[in-house]
DNA sequence: CTGTATGATTTGCG
DNA sequence: CGCAAATCATACAG
């Protein structure tokens, strides 16, 4: 590598050791027994360079000469103090670690869409992942479409075996040349700071293969997303039986037509929709109805008829005939909008009729 | 294909 | 956050 040449250069720099009589293996034997340190140091470094060009068992014992060689404990730890200062420097010098704004992006994305949360948290936790992540998702606290969830399900297992995998990897291949580092440092010459170094530059490749996972699992969930959505553009019409219910309750609520959240829950549950879908529903029906009452003049006198034979059903309170009053008796309506109006007299502060209507109560009335 | 009905979404307000 | 209003995009009937 590049510092093993920068380390060579600078060794033989330090000390002018060039030696002439290089490339004659007997040198070794003949100097050994001069006994002159400065051609031994030449010498076994020209061998050591030599080394690659012989066949491998050549090598082998080579290397063995040179590991019992006498002057190699001095010269090693000479290599192994220069390398630590080249190498100390090095890591001044390209030693910068920005937390990625990119990564923290995808992260923050991929938790708010529950994909590397915690294991199945289920909408709420997404949603206050959501809110935590201040992207501001327009998450629907209340998808209930298990197709959308089935495959973002999917695509969290797939994330996180690939994560998995890769980590199980970079750690094992961390290890394998950690191991080797510490195999070779016995030969060559290397610092901790240097196995430290080699396994931050491990790290920072897996970590940037994590991204491109992360990235292209954010596209995916992106994709589903879409599509989810544009799923969701494509409605269906409720059944019968739904609609039915929902016209049922609005125009016996015509006065207030604003359907607590149990309401709302429970009309939910009847009609097999969701919560979100029913208030949907009653934000639509109300608009619609206020802007064109003369349309719904039919659907309106065939629930009214509808809800007072339910009315005459359930009891004869003929003293209210004006008040449908829903049978799960009043409790509600004082929540709503008017808590003037809860003074019993008549429903005269309607904000329907009131804004739309001249007043006709005698649609209502039966 | 066209017009209407209708569920969903967006925007803006309090 | 819930609502009104406008708007979108499709379903459905003719």
């Amino acid at each position: 590598m590049d510092d093993q040449t920068r380390m060579m250069t600078g060794l033989t720099g330090l000390g002018g050791l060039q030696q002439a009589d290089v490339g004659d293996p007997d040198a070794v034997r003949k100097q050994q027994s001069l006994g002159q340190p400065q051609q031994d140091i030449g010498d076994i470094l020209q061998q050591i360079m030599a080394i690659t060009d012989e066949s491998l068992d050549e090598a082998q014992a080579r290397k063995h000469a040179l590991n019992c060689h006498r002057m190699k404990p001095a010269l090693f730890s000479v290599l192994c103090e220069i390398k630590e200062k080249t190498v100390l420097s090095i890591r001044g010098v390209q030693e910068e670690d920005p937390p990625d704004p990119q990564i923290m992006r995808l992260d923050n994305m991929l938790l708010a869409e529950g994909v590397s949360g915690p294991e199945k948290g289920g909408g709420s936790a997404a949603a206050a992942a959501a809110a935590a992540a201040a992207g501001g998702s327009p998450t629907d606290s209340s998808i209930e479409h298990s197709d959308y969830r089935a495959k973002l399900a999917q695509i969290r297992q797939i994330y996180h075996s690939e994560l998995e995998k890769y980590e199980q990897a970079c750690s094992e291949f961390t290890n394998h040349v950690m191991n080797l580092l510490r195999e070779q440092s016995r030969t060559r010459p290397i610092s901790p700071k240097e196995i430290e170094r080699m396994v931050a530059i491990i790290h920072r490749k897996f970590s940037s293969i994590q991204m491109q996972l992360k990235q292209s699992t954010c596209e995916a969930v992106m994709i589903l997303r879409s599509r989810f959505l544009d799923a969701r553009r494509k409605r269906r019409n409720f059944n019968k039986q739904a609609t039915e219910v929902l016209n049922e309750y609005f125009y016996s609520h015509l006065s207030n037509p604003y359907p607590s959240e149990e309401a709302k829950e429970e009309l939910a549950k009847k009609c097999g929709i969701t919560v979100s879908q029913v208030s949907n529903w009653f934000g639509n029906k109300r608009i619609r109805y206020k802007k064109n009452i003369g349309k719904f003049q039919e659907e309106a006198n065939l629930y009214a008829v509808k809800t007072a034979v339910d009315a005459a059903n359930v009891s004869a309170q003929a003293s209210q005939a004006n008040s449908p009053a829903t049978p799960n008796s009043g409790t509600i309506s004082s929540i709503s909008l008017d808590p003037k109006h809860t003074t019993t007299h008549y429903q005269a502060s309607v904000p329907l009729q009131t804004l739309a209507s001249p007043h006709k109560h005698s649609d209502r009335v039966v």
